[in-house]
DNA sequence: TCAAAAATGTCTCACGTTGTCATTATGGCG
DNA sequence: CGCCATAATGACAACGTGAGACATTTTTGA
């Protein structure tokens, strides 16, 4: 592997002046600069990361702390986020996953020492508060937020989301509507319960008693819960005419049930729900109209953050999602 | 951030025995070995990732080139495994994803030649044929085959899968399986066709005019076929007892055929599939029995081939899958 | 008590890059 | 032409670690 001292041997000149070129510093002929970057480009150049780092002490990659975020199969698109403007910033992006272990959680911190990362993103499988040790270096939550320390943290806005959601129901003309939330061990079961409930004050309906909290786990034991419920509701003569789902797993278990009861999603009764996962949402019959989760996004911001020139203001920003429109209501 | 320099002093040894220490070489008295462990741990040693790097000039860092992999979400699998992996073997694992442009290729490849990685696994969102350039240190293929330059590579076993599918399937007493199958410009597609049409005649019954090749393109456009193939087959007098269907997805789909067109899946008709995308798969009801591509295995395998201390063979390793067993067929 | 063996230390170099400072080339002007 | 200012370039050290060669000290065992 070719190093600056090949390069300059090449080019007649000293190592100082490739470096100079390299690093783009003033003080160079142009005709030298060319030879230089021209021979760079033949003889297939790549400057060592290490010896760059041993340098300035400091590297230019980001740790991305992902809490089991890998097993989950939407918030990958946090990490695409994050990958990508890191590509764009030309930054690099070293993933970490963790099992949320002390142990991890270690090696993880360890990991990032022994690179000298200048910052980290930590990101969890689900919107939740966490509780952290401090840390020797920059680092911006997301998906998740820290009560006790105040830090830069980038959350999905779910109040925005349930309430925009719940408005275009009702601008459909749905009046009905039955939410079967997530349960309340998740931060964004309260949130989105709340949205629903004001968009609908603020249309005039009062729908407090039309939410159900799910027994939804993370790792999903929500089945019974639909299967239970569903039906009762669906034999009643005051009937929903729409039924809001807190997950697009969820959505496929009442489609089940409302093809059982003989009803028609998206004519009988309507169907919406949280997540835009695409392999469910868009394969579903009719395809299911969901609020999808603005991860891909999040990431991005993230990632700028932790790239920014200075830390920013230890606050919660919340992105907003956007209603991903098939056929289900 | 403390060096073994500082440690050395802290310790009232010599640079060299901390170096020692570290790379745990023998001949240091056990009690000085732990007397400097203690103190590493105490002060919070981290050693220099780039001056490691710098002296060795070869890092353990094993690139992962995932081609739009993360974009997939059942592939996710495939990075899950090989960064378990690398994490037990305490390796380092960096992901890097591309969109398949040459310019992502050539900065992928950048990249890994500024950290030096050892070795570098390149895996595609679906099984298929790749052509390669050749590259500067080991490469692992994962999920495709360069059919010019021999390589080791990993893929799943769909002919055996396929064969292994058909038998269950027969075993318990269907005879008029239909094969929904891909498009033919998958690789699996082929594989998995004479898989069931072999393991048929195996047990005495011939379906090679079962079989239809999908219209399935890599970004599913296969709605218009399931919707347009299923209901003759359905109202047909010799209609399928079994629907086999090449992805999770398309079984949504069929599921959807079926209650339409009432009947009942699992005891009227059986549904089978590739794949086993949990949130799908677990959630249709009932479950879909399917056969489970071993991308977390594949994964696994081909970064203990990454990181093993010599070349292995340029083989095509076909790694099998297992059934999924819930309750379609 | 002494020799052998084990443990530890000293010193040196190499790795590739960049910051500091010194040196050389160039151009302008009297 | 000679001088100086400035532009361009070069020499060298330092970063933290690992490794080799070899010296010195401590421990062990007979």
């Amino acid at each position: 592997m070719n190093t600056q001292k090949d390069i300059a041997r090449a080019a007649g000149v000293s190592l100082k002046t490739v470096s100079r070129v390299m690093n783009g510093e003033e003080g160079v002929k142009p005709a030298t600069r060319e030879k230089v970057r021209r021979l760079m480009r033949e003889m297939g150049y790549q400057p060592s990361v290490a010896a760059q780092l041993m340098r300035t002490k400091q590297s230019d990659i980001v740790g991305f702390i992902a809490d089991r975020v890998a097993t989950s199969f939407s918030s990958i698109d946090l990490i695409r986020g994050a990958q990508d403007m890191a590509w764009e910033l030309g930054r690099r992006m070293m993933l970490l996953s963790t099992q949320g272990t002390a142990r991890d959680e270690y090696l993880a911190e360890a990991e990032l020492a022994q690179f000298r990362a200048g910052a980290a993103i930590y990101a969890t499988i689900s919107h939740q508060a966490v509780r952290l040790d401090p840390a020797p270096r920059r680092r911006i939550l997301l998906n998740c937020f820290d009560p006790e320390t105040p830090s830069l943290a980038f959350v999905p806005d779910d109040y925005q989301m349930a309430r925009d959601l719940t408005r275009t129901i009702f601008e459909r003309g749905y009046r009905r509507p039955f939410f079967l939330n997530l349960s309340e061990d998740h931060v964004a079961a309260k949130l989105r319960r709340d949205g629903f409930i004001d968009e609908a004050r603020a249309c005039g309906l009062e729908v407090a008693d039309r939410v159900l909290e799910g027994t939804v786990a993370v790792d999903g034991g929500h089945r019974q819960c639909v299967d239970d419920v569903l039906p009762p509701l669906l034999s009643d003569k005051e009937r929903p005419d729409l039924v809001l789902c807190g997950q697009d797993q969820m959505a496929m278990q009442v489609y089940a049930q409302l093809w059982r009861a003989g009803l028609e999603v998206g004519r009988d009764v309507g169907v919406a729900s949280f997540d835009n996962q695409e392999p469910i949402a868009a394969n579903l019959t009719p395809g299911l109209s969901t609020m999808a989760l603005p991860y891909y996004e999040m990431g991005r911001q993230a990632m700028v953050a932790a790239c920014a020139a200075s830390d920013g203001a230890p606050e919660i920003v919340r992105i907003p999602g956007t209603l991903q429109d098939r056929a289900s209501f």
